[in-house]
DNA sequence: TTTTGGTGTTTGTTATAACAAACATCTTAA
DNA sequence: TTAAGATGTTTGTTATAACAAACACCAAAA
């Protein structure tokens, strides 16, 4: 009799630590801004426990970092750091993606074809938002075949980790150096069993990205978004 | 004239952080415990806020599950996740002694071997205990020489969820296998600057201390403490 | 002009109280 | 005897107030 009990109570800490993780993702907050508790908890319309407790959160994934007063900062990265992230993302979705060469079923097969062709549509489309959105899908849709949730959770956090970042891809670099390439390469390594082909190509497309986004840094090595206005706070 | 100004005033959630991470990785918490904050609070004589915030750190770190309702629970690492964390760590820990052989300097050199004898002594006097934490010391010293802090950081999360399952090696495997024999073997790799065989090395290390941990795994997958009386939760 | 001292504000930290959902226990009716 | 319901306890969640350190700004003395 009480089939509609989902009460769906979600903590507001959840809430605000999804939003804000969105956010930074979006790039909705500019690098080295300072987020003060107090001013988070007003324009979520809650007090500071909530929102401390999803900053404790994001400071403790590396999302954040802590400022000199235990102040939680947003990140500019550098082309160093980006470096070091592409190093670890390397090993770790290569190494996922040798893993789904092993152990791929056909239904993620289809969802990996179908995400494909949706992502080819869309680069055709010139819909640069949409793309990103799919291309994250497909990657992921790879490293969940590995089998290993351990590695698909740290590989998150890479991303998380990269940032605004990843959206600072132009559409010339998609369609110009044949990115998406490598996709296709990725798909039929993983369709024909051969482990290192699917980690050379994954490998191949993610250093050509960073390579692509190191090209973007200044004389400081900071990254900045090439054309595109960059939004405010908000 | 302010000279002595360091108020050294660290927040008590760090000290609850960190004592609780040193009691999850002694293993003094007998795994599936859920960790009441109120009971938390009350062995640190604090309130429940610096325990939340250093749960809630735990939590977001992987280090401690969470329950059905948000409870904080210490994780029973299974056979599989123990496979799983192995495969993850095989390719981060390879990949960080590959950079190390790179990027070797004489003074993290002077270091290692420096570690590498006490821990053999240790070993002849068959001090387990102190044996452990040189042989942390040791492998984060060739992670540290890969200059990719995120590298790092990273390691330390996977071996803060391997949780104190580290510590259940006995000393007869450490003694008989030869265990140890990849570590002076690794050394001389990145000497040499051979990042295979320095990879190689280290994989090797980590997949036969995982096989011997996997040996304890009972008919359930759970793994358990060989011998040696298991400590209750305080 | 520069430096020193004070004052008010900002901001993370902590304690405490109140709340609601979940669990446990016991009672009561069939 | 068993099942259903009431009740008290446990426990995470949230709001709020108070505190202390750090910062910003300004005034006064050298």
């Amino acid at each position: 009799m009480t089939a509609l009990k989902r009460i769906e109570r979600e903590p507001l800490w959840d809430l605000a630590h999804a939003q804000l993780r969105d956010a930074l993702l979006a790039g909705r907050f500019a690098p080295g801004t300072v987020l003060t508790l107090r001013a988070l908890a007003e324009s979520f319309g809650t007090s500071i426990t909530p929102v401390r407790d999803a900053v404790t959160r994001l400071v403790a994934q590396g999302v954040l970092q802590q400022g000199p007063r235990n102040a939680a900062i947003v990140p500019h990265l550098t082309a160093r750091e980006l470096g070091d992230l592409t190093v670890v993302r390397c090993a770790l979705e290569g190494q996922a993606a040798r893993e789904a060469a092993r152990r791929c079923n056909t239904a993620g097969l289809e969802r990996l074809k179908s995400l494909l062709a949706t992502m080819q549509s869309l680069i055709a489309a010139k819909n640069l938002e949409s793309y990103l959105d799919y291309h994250r899908q497909f990657h992921f849709e790879i490293y969940a075949m590995s089998g290993v949730p351990i590695l698909v959770e740290t590989i998150e956090n890479m991303w998380l980790r990269c940032g605004p970042v990843l959206s600072f891809v132009i559409p010339e670099y998609v369609v110009l150096l044949k990115g998406w390439d490598h996709h296709t390469a990725a798909l039929k390594a993983i369709v024909a069993g051969d482990a290192d082909a699917a980690e050379r190509e994954i490998v191949a497309d993610i250093t050509e990205a960073a390579d692509y986004l190191a090209s973007l840094a200044d004389a400081n090595g900071q990254l900045r978004r090439p054309l595109r206005e960059a939004l405010a706070t908000s």
